[in-house]
DNA sequence: TCTGGGGTCCTAGGACCC
DNA sequence: TCTGGGGTCCTAGGACCC
């Protein structure tokens, strides 16, 4: 119970993926500023999903509407999203980390997308501790702390910063990306140490180091606090981690809820129980949804698109073997007010026609009388069978 | 900054039942 | 019928993440 390496979470995440991807089999896009993004075209309604480090220097950014991206660099390349591929890389990448072992041991992989994954090792092969205190201390992490220490390609990892060193060298010659790794002591100080160590580095943040490190940082640089609730902290006079972590937990579950409300005070203190888990992602739904170009104002067209999406979620919960329970639609009307309306099936289906009716007639409950701007279509599956 | 598409989880109110 | 309280399901919306 106390291998000395069981104190240890590795955060792996590629860097700029998407676009390194696309670099990787267009080699003459090298050094270019590429932003990869919808259909790839910049006149298009879109949104930039990666964009590599060259793009970054003008300002371009994930999530960015892709017309202002082309107004900040014109000079990009700008490709359209291919999931295909990196489904692919990204398997090619998840295989590479789970055939590493740590001092022997394997070790467990818990992937968050397409582009990382924790690792940790495997609690089963616990082999006997060498005389390591339960509170062993890394060495502190001063300014540039966490810089890698071992340069142990080929040779079997000791400490977590050579497992992490083996990492990036196992990812990069298995793969030809690049990609960043944190070290903490649970799940979350790792995957926020990680954005100290990009790009291509290592970083370690622990208990011990991370209030010196995260204190003074605003709320939402948290793993969990978004923009809404951060605003709505500072109206509490929360403003950054260290007052987050000396918050009052009854406060904010008064305020924010019971379960959010302590549960932000713990990620303040940079505080997470949850274990590496490498149980494969069991889906619970699937959806499709699509922005329109121009905006639909004719009300066949939004009964048609409606059923066409909702016969390529079908294909998706067919794929995946469990009938649907429940059917969800999404509106989007012009300019920008979302609204949804759901059902729960008098009996789970897979049939494409009964769940397109059920889409559709679902529309018979929102407005008709304004441009839709976007159409979803979701279904949520019955639960796995036992045993998954 | 005119704002994608794929998901997950939490909250809150009302219905319904005992 | 002058009317408590808890549990569970359903639904709509919101927040967040990659």
């Amino acid at each position: 119970m106390t291998d000395p390496r069981a104190r240890w979470v590795l955060h792996v995440d590629l860097d700029q993926f998407i676009a390194a991807v696309e670099v990787l089999r267009r080699p003459e896009l090298a050094g270019r500023p590429v932003v990869v993004g919808g259909r790839g075209d910049p006149t298009e309604r879109g949104v930039v999903a990666t964009a590599s480090y060259e793009a970054r220097e003008h300002g371009v950014g994930s999530g960015m509407p892709l017309r202002v991206a082309a107004r900040k660099c014109p000079d990009a390349v700008f490709l359209p999203v291919d999931k295909p591929a990196y489904d692919a890389a990204s398997a090619e990448v998840m295989a590479t980390l789970r055939a590493l072992t740590w001092d022997g041991a394997p070790v467990v992989v818990e992937v968050l997308g397409w582009d990382e994954a924790f690792l940790a090792i495997d609690p089963a092969s616990e082999v006997v501790a060498e005389g390591v205190a339960a509170g062993a201390v890394v060495e502190g992490e001063g300014e540039g702390g966490g810089t890698p220490t071992g340069t142990a390609t080929g040779s079997q990892p000791t400490g977590p910063q050579e497992l992490a060193e083996q990492v990036r060298a196992a990812v990069l010659e298995g793969t030809g990306l690049h990609c960043s790794v944190g070290i903490g002591d649970n799940r979350l100080r790792a995957k926020i140490a990680t954005d100290f160590g990009k790009p291509r580095g290592t970083w370690t943040l622990t208990a011990e180091t991370w209030l010196e490190v995260m204190g003074d940082r605003p709320t939402d640089a948290l793993w969990g606090v978004g923009r809404r609730t951060a605003a709505r902290l500072a109206a509490l006079g929360i403003d950054t981690v260290a007052q987050l972590a000396a918050a009052d937990p009854d406060r904010l579950a008064a305020e924010l809820g019971p379960t959010m409300g302590p549960w932000y005070v713990r990620l303040g203190r940079g505080a997470d129980s949850r274990r590496v888990d490498p149980t494969p992602y069991v889906p619970r739904a699937h959806g499709r949804e699509e922005t329109f170009q121009a905006d639909l104002e004719v009300w066949a067209e939004v009964e048609a698109a409606v059923r066409s999406l909702a016969r390529a979620a079908t294909a998706d919960i067919v794929a995946e073997g469990r009938p649907a329970a429940r059917v969800g639609i999404k509106v989007r009307y012009r300019p920008f007010f979302t609204t949804s309306r759901s059902l729960t099936l008098p009996t789970p289906t897979d049939d494409p026609d009964a769940l397109a009716d059920a889409a559709v007639a679902l529309l018979d409950r929102v407005e008709r009388d304004r441009p839709v701007r976007l159409l979803g279509v979701r279904l949520e599956m019955v639960p796995p069978p036992d045993g998954y």
